[in-house]
DNA sequence: TGTACATCAGTGAACGCGCGTTCACTGATGTAC
DNA sequence: TGTACATCAGTGAACGCGCGTTCACTGATGTAC
């Protein structure tokens, strides 16, 4: 039938599909770190994944599709981790450190997930920078809903602020998160560098916090 | 000898290189709007610029070289009016509201060149993500200079910061700026959904604002 | 000013190559009896 | 449990197409005398 790509023994037809969707997500995002998703081809991906060309069109109807797919497995997780390290914190210092921490760990474990992420954001799949800026709105949406309604007494202040406000500021803070991995990316290799990018991201979200806490609306 | 363009008399050989230079970097950045770089192909800038796949070379030595010299035709040009703008303002309020008109009307001006930096600057062509970053910088450095130095009374208090918190502060502003004229894109003919994001834009930039004037190094 | 030669922006044909998609197929896995 | 049939992930060959780059060329513009 095929070539057997790990032990083929002991799965079932759709867990060995599975294994091929999920060796066609690998390939591509590695393939993804020298170049655009508009730029990728279907069989370079398959190539990499140990497929034939034909067989690519089982799993997704074009690279279109296996972008938002990319898109769900990379920011998804980050998006959990990152509402994980918030439970139970109580001041704004603690929040920008942890949240800091996460993010430089997850981009440490994915640099390619994120240099996509980064790259497609304003790309020109208009299907994949959709998934992406709805990633982004629920991760706000998420860091609004746990500062209003959180153990962070540091921001009990934002129950009494108007909605629109609220979410004004949680925008600036996730954007200013994702600039900061995008940017990231560019010093990964360089620890110094990164240390300095660390240290100005975090007092930035300090100015950002700053700002929150002597705004008249 | 060729087709003629426009008006192909009067022009000595080097003008008509240069018009036939702006035609394609005219027709790539028509073309860019549904694409990326890495994408694009040099043929499709040829037959809309209207000259043979072959001249291209006798003005680039390849797409890289020509997205170069299109990030300097776009971001050079912004970059220079929103420094004009700066001249003899006074209030911070006031710098807000004139550099957000200005970046509103250069992208409503410019939208396709807009749309390429956005995409370009974790694109991925390096020497076109170096290029972007080296204006983006340029930019920080001069908001930076023309605080420190300028009659905008209500930064005075940013001659006694350290260098490096004046860097952290601009650059935060610069990247706000950049990420708004990224996100006018996507909304660039909905007049409701302009302002609202101006409206919160602006905001975002005093929050900036306040958490400098309240900053504790 | 007139002439002979140099320059060089743009031409047009040719090349080999990788692309996305189609199609009838194979054969292991899954299911009904 | 054993058998006959259905499903469907992956195969391999074929197609027409647009790509980047090369090359010898043309002929208007520019220059030296």
């Amino acid at each position: 039938m095929h070539r057997c790509l790990l032990s083929d023994v002991s799965h079932s037809r759709s867990a060995r599909k599975e294994l091929t969707r999920q060796a066609l997500l690998d390939a591509a995002v590695h393939l993804l770190a020298d170049q655009g998703l508009s730029s990728l081809s279907l069989r370079e991906v398959t190539r990499v994944a140990g497929i034939v060309p034909a067989a690519f069109y089982r799993h997704f109807a074009d690279i279109g599709q296996l972008g938002v797919a990319l898109v769900e497995q990379s920011l998804g997780g980050t998006r959990d981790a990152e509402r994980m390290v918030r439970i139970g914190l109580t001041g704004s210092d603690e929040l920008i450190e942890q949240s800091m921490a996460v993010l430089f760990e997850e981009v440490r474990r994915h640099p390619e997930r994120h240099r996509f992420i980064a790259r497609e954001r304003y790309g020109g799949v208009a299907v994949v920078r959709r998934a992406i800026e709805e990633q982004l709105r629920r991760g706000a949406d998420e860091l609004a809903a746990d500062l209003v309604s959180g153990d962070l007494d540091a921001a009990a202040y934002l129950r009494d602020w108007p909605a629109e406000d609220v979410r004004m500021a949680t925008t600036l803070f996730v954007d200013h998160m994702w600039q900061t991995a995008a940017a990231l990316l560019d010093v990964v290799d360089d620890p110094r560098a990164m240390a300095d990018l660390r240290d100005r991201a975090t007092r930035q979200l300090r100015l950002v916090v700053a700002g929150c806490e002597h705004w008249r609306g």
